[in-house]
DNA sequence: GGGTCAAGCTGACATTTGTCACCCGGAGCC
DNA sequence: GGCTCCGGGTGACAAATGTCAGCTTGACCC
């Protein structure tokens, strides 16, 4: 469909969920002269079938989108072994989904509040090979490393559904107070007054 | 500063807190012939502050900003008889803002979920006179009134601030068990499991 | 005037949630 | 081997939360 490369244009797909935003960006890049989107994606599913289809050298993506999240689709990138570099663009506030985003082998991570030239430099700079991270989070990763153990997060992911301890319980084999026990040390750990408050903590922060 | 208005060019001043975003808006509606973005906000304070400087045609504003918000700003705007016409571009979640929004007398609502041509298409609307109100938001308003009572209101309020009963009891001079019985309907108007769970949608459908 | 309805308010009671002291097993010292 | 630490797990207890029936008061409608 699209013909062969010309020297250093960036072949780009687009993912972000909101209609406005996606087609801002999408106009955008295509005015820089060495920038093309060859295609767009509302959620996860459509980035991953975009991104069989066309190709790209790199898939420009938000993290929070209906059903697949951006880092999902990274993952699944990765682990193919596609030739497709990621660039994840962000909100600040979910700045832990940062370490994630690098297990998931992302090449670069900007952020929303960054003027947008930033976002064109990062995406060339990702297109030539380098790693690219929003400097406020290069650092906010170190210092606000993931506390929880693997058993509290799942107790977590579970109150954020709303279920009570005794639900938990039922569904995950425990005895209720175990339950209590476990939201409980998480609760202190991340300075929350109560489940939810916990639970969205730990949301806000990207260790869910 | 700017030349007078040849006709039918539209003087935009447009509100966003996503720099990111505000920029790719920026220069999209700078990119057509009839509309001139004459300054930009990163906040409420900035938006009233380049309103009161540049008296455009059109306030085009995000709801969601630190300090002040679109709305306040727009009351603001209204109150002081200003010609400035406010539009606002906001989020599918938060419909029941749409209410508060036509009391604040805004000349119109549009989504970030629709496409961009919306927004300018919108934009034109609103500077020539008419009201623009998202079709999917013009039948939402009426089956989802707010039923909150103002005291139901306020404890919500509270909650988010993640007060307990007995707190939110002295502050409002409440017997803790009244706290905990409005609280208890508004669960039950919500369909909510708990205290937390009934402040998040609360606050989601824009009801707080 | 009486009747009814909604909002504000309350206390008694039942349930859920949070805290604490404690047990077990494995990993990592020394 | 003995020691400590950490993650997983538990039940008893205390405190916070949710539910219910019921009391006022004012507005609205005969």
């Amino acid at each position: 469909m699209t013909p062969p490369q010309v020297g250093g244009v960036i072949r780009v797909v687009l993912a972000e969920d909101q209609a406005m935003v996606r087609g801002a960006f999408a106009q955008l890049l295509d005015l820089q002269p060495d920038v093309t989107v060859v295609a767009t994606a509302g959620d996860g599913d459509e980035a991953l079938a975009a991104v069989a289809e066309h190709r790209p050298d790199v898939l420009l993506t938000d993290i929070e989108m209906p059903g697949r999240t951006g880092l999902d689709v990274a993952q699944e990138i990765g682990g193919r072994g596609d030739a497709t570099r990621v660039l994840i663009i962000t909100t600040f506030a979910r700045s832990g989904y940062l370490r994630r985003a690098m297990d998931a082998g992302v090449a670069g991570y900007v952020l929303k509040d960054a003027p947008i030239a930033d976002l064109v430099s990062a995406l060339r700079r990702v297109h030539a090979g380098e790693r690219v991270v929003a400097p406020e989070l290069a650092m906010a990763a170190w210092d606000s490393a993931d506390p929880l153990t693997p058993r509290e997060r799942e107790l977590l992911r579970e109150v954020t559904t709303g279920a009570s301890n005794a639900d938990i319980a039922v569904r995950l084999n425990l005895a209720e107070g175990t339950v209590r026990n476990y939201l409980s040390t998480a609760m202190a750990k991340l300075g929350a007054r109560n489940r939810s408050e916990a639970a969205n903590t730990a949301r806000d922060r990207g260790w869910l």
